[in-house]
DNA sequence: TTCGGTGCAAAATGTTTGCACACAC
DNA sequence: GTGTGTGCAAACATTTTGCACCGAA
């Protein structure tokens, strides 16, 4: 499981990869570096922090998680399962590309913060042009 | 005009305050602290970082400017006009809030990098449960 | 055995703060 | 005159990096 994860990726199957993803994994919320470093330091486990952010930032780029910016500017990391996706579609030639992620999701919290209202779905639809039809436009 | 906002706030009218707002007022996107530093140190205008900063702070506070985190985590600063708002909508009793702020201007750049589409406008609706209903759920 | 990964310490980045002085009101 | 705002330097928080060593494949 993991271990595919990370032979798929091209990456190594070391001991700090596989508890900070497991951690990552376990959490029903997106983390931060210092959540994962405390908790696995309080849990007796040797891990540097330098490794917790090195860790993160190659599991994001080979999009196995997803980073998202807290209210704060500080990041936070969660699994990328796709589960929940928006899509772009082009004004043109009508075709629809997923964005992934949902970036709605992390602005739940502070929209309940400042309304008062428990957050329950939304919905979001971008429109723009695709870079063909771009292209033809320019000619 | 800026004197007015800054009086109807309770800010003094200060050179720095003034011309500080008066940038981002004329910048047609979001820019960060050191953008507008770095635009007033060219412009042979003496100020200090710190103080940008503190202004932006303060404006941000008294709502007159809106803060935007950018991809990377900085902040970007705008002028809060109220112009482009999205909704939450009450599930129950239908009652609507207005959100401030337009939460997918800020991801514009970052679907455009990723897609390839030039973004041209969004539908962003938000669905939830009032906090007068979630009382009366309570019960 | 070979590279990619890790630990450590140090640096870089973006932002905030304490203090003395300056200036708007 | 009073108190808010500013400049400066120093602190701070988060994240990144250089380098030597380590360990998975």
């Amino acid at each position: 499981m993991i271990e595919d994860l990370f032979k798929k990726a091209g990456l190594k199957n070391t001991r700090q990869r596989y508890i900070v993803l497991k951690k990552i994994e376990l959490s029903k919320e997106p983390v931060t570096a210092e959540d994962i470093f405390r908790q696995l330091v309080s849990e007796d486990c040797k891990i540097n922090l330098s490794t917790v952010y090195r860790t993160l930032n190659v599991l994001t780029d080979k999009n196995i998680l997803l980073k998202i910016l807290k209210g704060d500017g500080t990041a936070a990391y969660e699994i990328n399962n796709l589960s929940h996706n928006h899509y772009i579609t082009c004004s043109v030639c009508s075709s629809s590309v997923p964005l992934d992620g949902c970036p709605v999701r992390e602005l739940s919290e502070n929209i309940s913060k400042s309304t008062g209202f428990k957050v329950t779905g939304h919905t979001l639809q971008l429109m723009g042009i695709c870079s063909k039809c771009l292209e033809k436009v320019k000619k």
